[in-house]
DNA sequence: TTTTGAATGTCGTTG
DNA sequence: CAACGACGTTCAAAA
């Protein structure tokens, strides 16, 4: 039996799949006219409505209305779900701790609940990413500048750790922070403090710092400016 | 007709009422084996397995393992959804723009799908944000010190506003940076450019900088006292 | 539409 | 476990 349905359940009848299906540790979608409370990192009330519910394998719990990428309310991976039925309300309560975190879903009525066995092991394959930008440019480190010598990825400094560490045609250290996209005032402040932080390790002031993205706002241009620091325009298309 | 659903339907019916739904906006969720793939700001595969996709009436698509509260794969609200029946196949194509991303989900078999109207205008009502911090601040300014005085929330600098602008007991302008949970170095560095910033603007180099936050880490202290800023450990309990 | 920063951010990696 | 930074971040507010 690996799905169960219920429509339009008791209260009763919902409880006790809830019960089994967390104890299978199977997953769950519930639709119906709910009320929403939350506490812990802050706290949050959700009037009643009808919405999506699901309880993961994991101990996820999300709350979905009907728009946004973004669950409305939710409880982490690694919660515990219990359900309860009082005031003639289904209850379940996500509780996990560090930190201290609750998530009660009161059902007035529920649609429907379903409970699903999930076996799926293969792991998404993603290309795009920041890493993938960072290999594209050792490949071909002409990219940033005629002479660039990559010599380390990952370079610690007491600031944290370097894209891309190397040096310049006359051998000057070069610091590179790597966007996959348009920055912000951030990221040249991200780059600055590295650029700080090794340039008091080599005591060599003649380090330069490198932003390389797709493109950054005026106001991240300033502060590079403003820094002596360079912008190199690179998009792995 | 609220809530219809499907189990282990033919391609063809699944097609049908997906159409339906899109149609009249209603939310679908669909759990079944399926293979998924993504272009977009980046690329991504997905192997075939059992996951959850949900399809919201405001046009987000949502792919759900077993795990995790994030979704493996996703499409943002304002995106258009086409099914389509092909190869043996029932594809579900969400498309979008600005920028051109398009999610394939291929359902080799579909289990269940259900259809509901979701009808919710209900808010959530959440505190303890940085917004409530910052009124908490406003409420009693003294938390900060003895003497200090808000003149303005969101004040414009050159480098973007300011969370808090005041003065101290000596007449000298003080810039607060909020943060609402233990803050890396990232915090000290906003502050850092919005200090500099009204420093220049008012010429008055005694401006102070001050970040407030339950707590900082070692690397984001070190980094306020090179830049002589100060910390005030503030947590609204 | 673009920019900017918050978020109950979440998630992975590393020390 | 804490810390640090990426993320197809998403989201809302303001320019």
């Amino acid at each position: 039996m690996t799905t169960t349905r219920l429509y339009r359940p008791t209260h009763r009848d919902a409880f006790e799949l809830l019960e089994s299906a967390f104890e299978d540790e199977r997953l769950l979608t519930m639709f119906g006219l709910c009320e929403v409370q939350y506490e812990g990192r802050a706290s949050s009330t959700l009037a009643p409505g009808q919405r999506l519910v699901i309880y993961k394998p994991d101990g996820t719990a999300l709350v979905h209305t009907g728009e946004n990428h973004e669950p409305v309310n939710w409880q982490p991976p690694g919660s515990t779900h219990n359900a309860s039925v009082r005031d003639g309300q289904l209850r379940i309560r996500s509780t996990r701790s560090n930190p201290t975190e609750q998530l009660d879903v009161m059902f007035e009525r529920v649609e429907t609940i379903s409970a699903y066995a999930v076996t799926d092991r293969s792991d998404l394959k993603l290309t795009g990413s920041e890493e993938d930008l960072r290999q594209w440019i050792l490949d071909q480190p002409e990219v940033i500048e005629e002479g660039f010598d990559p010599i380390a990825t990952e370079r610690q400094t007491t600031a944290g750790p370097i894209d891309i560490f190397g040096t310049d045609n006359a051998g000057h250290p070069v610091v590179i922070e790597l966007k996959r996209r348009r920055v912000g005032p951030s990221a040249a402040s991200q780059l600055q403090r590295y650029v700080e932080a090794i340039t008091a390790e080599l005591s060599d002031t003649s380090t330069r710092g490198i932003l390389v993205a797709p493109s950054i706002t005026d106001r991240t241009a300033s502060l590079l400016n403003k820094w002596d620091f360079e912008y190199c325009s690179v998009d792995i298309e």
